[in-house]
DNA sequence: CTTTTTGCAAAGTTTTTGCACGCAG
DNA sequence: CTGCGTGCAAAAACTTTGCAAAAAG
């Protein structure tokens, strides 16, 4: 069965975002946004559209729709082993900091329990990232 | 006038660490890593590939030395507008926090003067690197 | 009804591969 | 010498573009 993760929660919200910014809520759209939850994490534009040809997503489509998401805060480019991935922003997930073991290539998600940041930043920040690379436990 | 921006000196310790990690040194090799050094900061690769070509690096020379150095910590993948670029790792270079403008797509370096990170790591953390997003001055 | 978005086909880039040759160690 | 690295050419993979048709608001 098609076990979607509870995340469906979340569309309505997608929704009204998109509508705050005019940006027509399609089906197409929508399984982006769910298959970008479903995944959890950074995904990769290959790998999303492997997920997703099969829901009768088009590549153009993939690629312009998450550009669009990019241009409107609701996914972010981050690394992924060296490339460029994509993973959503809040309030659509829980913005979190990665782990990258150089050793192997695995990235973990962290939670900044305590972090003091003052940063001296010729603009207004809206959020930030952390990587911190280093070997991790498996490889040790 | 080829202004060689006087970062040759480093490149003793550039070969020291190929050698002590049995890469051999080759002309390409030093020309990607002086390439890296002029630049200052991230390059994505094509940008790279451009510098490049007119002193004779040819396009898989390239992607397989950037992989080359990413394997072996010379330089670190980052990100430039979305776009993978690389960037020196210390010794050969710092600077790892950035301010990206969702707006203009700027990218400027940040110097973290006060910064406490406590970071719940799963693994040995050998550098960190900080991106902060948001308006830049101009922008406004 | 108007404007945005998608489908499709095609072109344009970027990146990878394989193999023979050459250079560093 | 002895491989490791590079040059070259070709293939594969990925991404972008243009326009007509479809769908959203």
């Amino acid at each position: 069965m098609e076990a979607e993760t509870a995340n469906e929660q979340l569309l309505p919200e997608f929704i009204e975002h998109c509508r705050s910014r005019k940006l027509r809520v399609t089906k197409e759209r929508r399984l982006v946004f769910l298959a970008l939850s479903e995944v959890g994490g950074p995904a990769t534009r290959p790998v999303l559209l492997q997920r997703l040809v099969s829901k009768g997503i088009h590549a153009p489509t993939l690629y312009r729709t998450i550009d669009a998401f990019v241009s409107n805060q609701i996914v972010q480019p981050v690394l992924r082993n060296g490339e460029s991935a994509y993973e959503l922003l809040p309030p659509f997930a829980h913005h979190h900091h990665h782990f990258h073991c150089l050793s192997c290539g695995a990235v973990a998600a962290l939670d900044a329990t305590d972090e003091h940041l003052d940063l001296k930043v010729p603009g207004t920040v809206l959020y930030h990232q952390i990587d911190a690379y280093g070997i991790c436990d498996a490889c040790l």
